[in-house]
DNA sequence: CTTAAATTACGACTAGATTCGTAATTCGCT
DNA sequence: AGCGAATTACGAATCTAGTCGTAATTTAAG
């Protein structure tokens, strides 16, 4: 682990999710995609994967003219990271809290409660051979 | 419901989770709790809290000459909407993976499990009468 | 009433994130 | 080779949160 956490911010994640979406991406279309939910200038996009690239959250290929910038951060772990400082920062690190009221939400469907419900009698089963940190995305 | 939606900033979430703590406070006393965890300025404390009483996160009784503010934001309300912003923000408003992650976080105890459990099961039967945004805390 | 300590008010400064304008560069096309 | 459209590079402006110094105010005590 030579990496330190990492902390995208909003619009650094916005592009993140981009990439892990679509994969590899120039400027152009990841500018595109943004612009579907809000205005953001051609350049300002641009900067700002100039300076993930500078962060190391994204490698970017320079063979052709058009760059194609791909998401170095793994989906899971960045999400792990964030999730982290959110719940120190918002609920005193009470895992169980927070889960609560993220259950309490919407109405989550029945599916999705059962395959929860699974997932923690898996938890209760295996807590010693757990991998916290390791998540994979694509 | 007059109020708009609360984003307290980091440094007023820290105030007022010692507010909801604490209960009605004192900026030195504030700044005081503060200070065990990290150095601020008493001043900054008071900026912070004033800028605070602006946003009507706080009130306050300005009767004697040290003024004692009071948490206007309810915990479990904030705590709620900080958490709508981060699951659209941070998992695209997918509360399974938020809850998955956190599940996978520390080593919840079994007792913790066992409880989340029983609140899911909870759920899949309360499904029509339930009351999302009001939570409590201890 | 006067002084001193505590508190509040105010304004300025910093750092980081975001924004974008403009200049320089690249490359396909004639 | 030379033009033009697209792209990249760069730097400046703005905005927000956080920081704190200093001045003004308040109040208790002598």
């Amino acid at each position: 682990m030579t990496f330190k956490k990492l902390h995208p911010t909003e619009s650094e994640l916005e592009i993140l999710q981009i990439l892990w979406d679509k994969g590899p991406s120039s400027v152009r279309a990841v500018n595109e995609l943004l612009n579907e939910h809000r205005e953001v200038g051609y350049t300002t996009t641009l900067k700002i994967m100039q300076i993930m690239t500078e962060k190391s959250l994204v490698t970017r290929d320079t063979k052709t003219r058009t760059h194609i910038y791909h998401a170095a951060a793994q989906e899971g772990e960045t999400q792990n990271n964030l999730l982290d400082k959110f719940l120190h920062k918002t609920y005193k690190g009470c895992v169980k809290s927070l889960v609560l009221q993220a259950l309490g939400k919407e109405k989550a469907s029945k599916e999705e409660l059962a395959e929860l419900k699974a997932l923690i009698e898996n938890l209760e089963n295996n807590q010693d051979t757990s991998n916290p940190t390791t998540h994979d995305a694509d």
